[in-house]
DNA sequence: GATGAATGAGTCTTCATTCAT
DNA sequence: TATGAATGAAGACTCATTCAT
């Protein structure tokens, strides 16, 4: 149980790599059972480590589930915006590759990312941390399709509002699709896959609304 | 505190009534706090009853949750399912319908529509009734998108992995959107408004896939 | 183990009563052990209760020895009081009745005494309700002082503050003399015996200052 | 954080001064928290040193206290000795010097005699040590008033018994006011003051008892 | 039908103390 | 000499749950 060196002690490590390797067992943790039906005392163990340990390098549960929070979200937030980055590139691309870039990372890191999406219905503490996560995804992908828009020469009808609102459809959709392709074991669609059912489902939907096109119940 | 009569006794009533009472605490509880979090002393004060009232009537908290759940998940598949029964219609119509219905339920119980979300990331126990309720709702999407497909004339080429994805997508795009609706005060659109979004989003590429048109990286 | 009925389950009882159980057990753990030592654990055990409930009914660890200290305080203060209440009599009887009082109650009830004197010595978070309980004894010997000067004709010069280091050192004498007098077993002094000694110790002193005299190292 | 020289690195001491730095840092943690609430991490800190290098110099916590104790009671019955010490002097003027002796003492070491005076409640381990210096102390002053009274030409009446209390109701006075001048910021009378305080407290009444009068209830 | 009284089991957290270097 | 790394043991507190009336 825990790490140990070849004589079964266990080794003294730089308090770094132990203080990563607790971070990686509380997002397990934390994922599999949420914040609070998740034990420190699983924690610890599955850290290979003593309870106080934990304690003395991340001060409480609550401390370490905001450093699990950021760690994941930075990690989350940097592997979208990696592939959004290029300025050169329509915004079409950019969403593309910012798609397949979270399809990516979501499936790379599934505990990761499924703390991420559990503490969104956490408690009240955290709510700060998890909503300004959304926003910031949200945000990146409302820009996007606010320069899609005026790409495609769309004037200030295609108001702010309706931007807000599609940017969190999107969201939505991309969250529910990660949890869907993650939740399948052997025949799970790889990254671009997914991507490609998104795009497929709205872009054209969007490229019609930005010529002023509106669905209506009437016919 | 609870439920008394005018002489200060607390009232007899049947047990139908103090049930429906304990219910709607527990679904307030479980909405605001979470499964773990919530506590049954809240829930029983909240609901003007002894504790031990709670336990003769309903067992156990996971009992309690399982009673909450299904009361909800009823009465949002009910409500979905009303907009869509009527067989005469088109697809297109009864997605719309559904999507009206859906909003509308979201917004008129928002602590209901809550507890089924947060639901969704609670522990294990639940896992099965909870992922019953999405998967109940995502194929009765599944099977509109699959008949709009027909009534286009598609082939089987539109595969059943395809629009299994897309109906995952929809409903996450709903979700999100319920979310976002009933977290504005004030300004909140109505469920029209946000149903219509989302038939804009996506009803038009959904229609061009039924063509056979696919979206893809390369232009 | 506790307060059991003859069939050896534990009895119900009115939370009351309880309650009181509650408070004594915790003034002999306090007494014993001082504020930080004393485990909640032991004092349950000693109460014939679970801990939960002294939670339920006492909150935690620092209502309890605050209530504690409420009570023992109160008992303290008007067993003293009632000695001095009487109008008529002259401060030197007043003072007597006071100081015998005191030490009856002192010896009475060891443990509440002891429980008070160390709690002057704990933390903060009691230094007000202490520093309080201290100052209305030394407040009370003051003005019996403070009057006994007014009854020999004394003038102003006889000054606030003298009178107050007077108070405190007479109420530290007492607090003394009770802990030396229970601390003896067997042969400890009756309280009328203490009292006097400490009577014959300053009373003398006071009248002297009172007309004016004052020691002075020079002879 | 610790001693440091000039370029950063700590510097080695001897083994004596260090020791010094750790009790010193240790009696303000005990006098400030009590034995119980003081933490070892805290104190180690304070002294700029590691807490196993506490552990190495002082063994445990128990140790550490009963080493500041003794420093601490050491220092205080040196000082208090000091002014007694002169055997051509009579016992009145001794005890005055004593007194001021005293009174000095506790106000240039604050926190050592703050130290001294929680010790005496704290639990048990510490019994002995404390009992022991205040038995000193205790023994110190009876005998000076023991004396008093031979130079008085008291006969033997002047039992021992009434001298013991009669010394314990004095260092009980003295501890009391000692706690109270320090407690003043500001105006805190000087030493000589507080003493003769209490010499014209208690000598009168101590010269009219060696003469044989009594002070009686009854008028 | 309804409840005040009561608890077993478990959680987070802290602290004095010791290795290994 | 001196310390960063690590822990066993214990304490405060809470919660779902049940008895006895």
């Amino acid at each position: 149980m825990g790490t140990k060196s070849k004589d079964g002690v266990r080794r003294r490590m730089p308090r770094e790599v132990r203080e990563r390797q607790m971070l990686d067992a509380a997002v397990v943790g934390f994922a599999r059972h949420g914040y609070q039906a998740a034990s420190m005392d699983e924690i610890a163990e599955q850290a290979g480590v003593s309870k106080p340990l934990v304690y003395l390098y991340l001060k409480s549960k609550e401390d370490l589930f905001t450093a699990c929070l950021r760690r994941e979200r930075a990690a989350l937030v940097e592997a979208v915006r990696g592939g959004t980055q290029e300025r050169q590139v329509s915004a079409e691309q950019q969403l593309w590759k910012g798609l397949c870039a979270f399809f990516a990372h979501t499936a790379a890191r599934p505990d990761g990312w499924a703390m991420l999406h559990r503490a969104a219905t956490q408690g009240e503490p955290f709510a700060d941390e998890v909503a300004g996560m959304r926003a910031e995804i949200t945000e990146l992908v409302r820009l996007l399709l606010s320069r899609a828009a005026e790409d495609a020469g769309c004037d200030s009808e295609f108001a702010e509002r309706e931007v807000s609102g599609l940017a969190h459809a999107m969201v939505g959709a991309a969250e529910s699709l990660a949890e869907w392709a993650n939740a399948r074991e052997g025949d799970a669609p790889s990254a671009k896959e997914t991507a490609a059912t998104l795009m497929n489902f709205c872009w054209t939907g969007l490229g019609r609304m930005t010529e002023g096109a509106r669905w209506s119940p009437h016919r």
